[in-house]
RNA sequence: CGCGGGGUGGAGCAGUUGGCAGCUCGUUGGGCUCAUAACCCAAAGGUCGUAAGUUCGAGUCUUACCCCCGCAACCA
């Protein structure tokens, strides 16, 4: 049988700073997904990266005395660095600034100017002399530099343009025969309303201000204005128009692009575009996600309210940082950070919920058998069939809202299976059945552990993606260190087996103090 | 002005094809003792922003209005 496979990007990041909690979650959702799809089976490519060139670059670096290349570096280090810390399972990490890129984007470029889609004209703005920077009508303040507030000139300069006009019918098209290409439904909206219905504008896309970026080579005084450049690394990272474009072969198609709702635009529009002038197939699907807001608004370093997250690993570690984030944020629409939530969801599902629920269980098989678990007992009762039937339905339904991404929802579906599981052995209660002498009751006991660490096996395998370390924690503890019992075709399966459980229980999380943690977590964001 | 989103019990949110209004936290009462003072059960608490309409039936569809947020060429 031929593998499938599975293509999947993050956006492209702009490291003009330090990267918060918002561009971790984007990535950590991306590497969710990703990791699903390998634990079915999917043969996946997960790409990330920097967009590295720009004004914006280049102003930042010259304040920092130093070149736009040791800035992007450095920024680049920190990515890396920060996703291996993460957990993040990318596949490769493209540069915009590196040469593979570079030498592709001349080639795109040439093939845009074979196509007649690029012509020379004059872009016009108001330009801010000392940002060196232009804006539209709308952006300016009172007629002033929305930035510095100094006066503005309206300017004009020769530029390239990309016809975008020339491709106004087959955008409206596309978009009315594949009414799914961008979800959330609300961002498909916003695109065909706002910009596309009203009739495509070309789009300049060089700049002779600054030279931050790669230079046209049959004009070199003008430089790449962004979006051509970014958009374009989902390809060259595959190796489009290069000596070796297997993987381009192989992967594209991209099966999900993840982007953050503010670009959505850029991807809705102008990515299809230059795939369709460059004969290219489009992507299957770009998810739009929304935004981690604080309570006073979006994160904002004057505010005084972003939360980074190397803060919140390494005082909560990994896993509850992930699980926070993709508990938290919803499918379409924007979620708020507090301290409380994020220590509460720690406490309440992690701790006392799933941490408590494995440490219980391995006490008690310990306990009652000596730390030896199987499937040999001979009775099974309503009980345990009702557990067993509404384990199998919930997995069900998570499956169907993963496959939806409807992240968040799906976990909720895991901590149903936890709270099931929880209840169950109120139901149960082993700790009466192990002081009945009877066959009976020590089957009935034998069924009960060995249901429990079914479910829990279960629940492993489903938070695989999300929490890698605290899966993988769940299944040492119980015993379960053969890859066979970590097999998605057999997460809705009650298996066979017999194994010994670990002899201590080590808690997967600790609680915290609520007051102490909300104090602490404030202050981080200060 | 335009476009998009949101307005659901005290708080935060689900509710993806219209079919008995749900979850988590909090509150109150109870149960249990295997466990990380965790877990389980029950109760109180909602005219689903307002008004009208479509429908046998509307949180869900239509229209108008009110309030909040975001976007408007590059902050995930």
């Amino acid at each position: 049988m031929e593998n499938k496979k599975f293509y999947i990007t993050t956006p492209i990041y702009y490291p003009s700073g330090r990267f918060h909690i918002g561009t971790a979650y984007a990535t950590t959702l991306a590497d969710c997904i990703n990791r699903y799809k390998k634990l079915q089976g999917y043969e996946t490519y997960f790409l990330t990266g920097t967009d590295e060139h720009g004004q914006k670059i280049q102003t930042v670096a010259e304040k920092r005395g130093i070149t736009p290349q040791e800035h992007v570096d450095e920024m680049a280090e920190s990515a890396k660095k920060l996703w291996k810390e993460m957990n993040i399972s990318n596949n490769d990490f493209i540069r915009t600034t590196e040469e593979r890129h570079e030498k592709a984007v001349d080639k795109i470029i040439e093939k845009f100017i074979e196509n007649g889609d690029i012509y020379k004209g004059f872009y016009e703005g108001w330009y801010c002399v000392p940002c060196e920077n232009y804006f539209t009508e709308l952006q300016l303040v009172n007629g002033k530099c929305p930035d510095c507030g100094r006066e503005v000139k309206k300017m004009k300069e020769e530029s390239y343009f990309f016809n975008m006009k020339k491709y106004q019918s087959w955008i409206e098209n596309f978009y009315e025969e594949n009414p799914n290409f961008i979800v959330p439904d609300s961002r498909r909206k916003e695109i065909l309303n706002n910009f596309i219905k009203p009739g495509l504008d070309d789009l300049c896309i060089s700049r002779t201000t600054f030279d931050w970026g790669i230079k046209i080579k049959s004009d070199p005084k003008h430089v790449l204005y962004v979006w051509v450049d970014a958009l374009s690394n989902y390809i060259t990272a595959l190796g489009y128009l290069s000596e070796d474009d297997t993987l381009f072969k192989k992967y594209w198609p991209a099966d999900i692009q993840i982007v953050g709702k503010e670009i959505i635009r850029f991807h809705g529009i102008y990515w299809p575009i230059f795939l369709k002038s460059l004969g290219l197939e489009l992507p299957k699907k770009i998810y739009g996600h929304s935004w981690l807001v604080m309570k006073d608004g979006k994160m904002s370093k004057s505010v005084g309210n972003v939360i980074y997250p190397e803060d919140l690993i390494k005082k909560y570690g990994l896993d509850a940082t992930r699980y926070y984030l993709l508990r938290t944020m919803q499918y379409a629409t924007d979620s708020v950070f507090t301290p409380e939530d994020f220590i509460d969801r720690y406490n309440f599902d992690l701790c006392n919920d799933l941490g408590n629920l494995l440490n219980r269980t391995i006490g008690m098989i310990n306990k009652y058998f000596n730390g030896y678990i199987s499937k040999k007992y001979k009775v099974s009762n309503d009980v345990d069939i009702e557990l067993e039937e509404f384990t199998t339905n919930t997995i069900d339904e998570f499956i169907s809202q993963m496959d939806d991404l409807y992240v968040s929802n799906s976990l909720s579906s895991v901590w149903k299976i936890v709270s099931r599981t929880n209840k169950y052995i109120d139901e149960t209660t082993p700790w009466i059945l192990a002081k009945d002498e009877s066959l009976e009751a020590k089957e009935k006991l034998k069924s009960v552990m060995y249901h429990l660490a079914e479910n829990l096996r279960k629940i492993a395998i489903l938070i695989s993606p999300f929490m890698v370390d605290t899966s993988e924690k769940i299944f040492m503890q119980l015993g379960f260190d053969n890859q066979f019992f970590k097999t998605w075709n057999f997460v809705k399966t009650y298996l066979e087996f017999e194994v010994k459980v670990t002899e201590k229980g080590e808690p997967l999380f600790l609680r915290k103090d609520r007051e102490e943690e909300i104090e602490y977590i404030k202050n981080l964001m200060k």
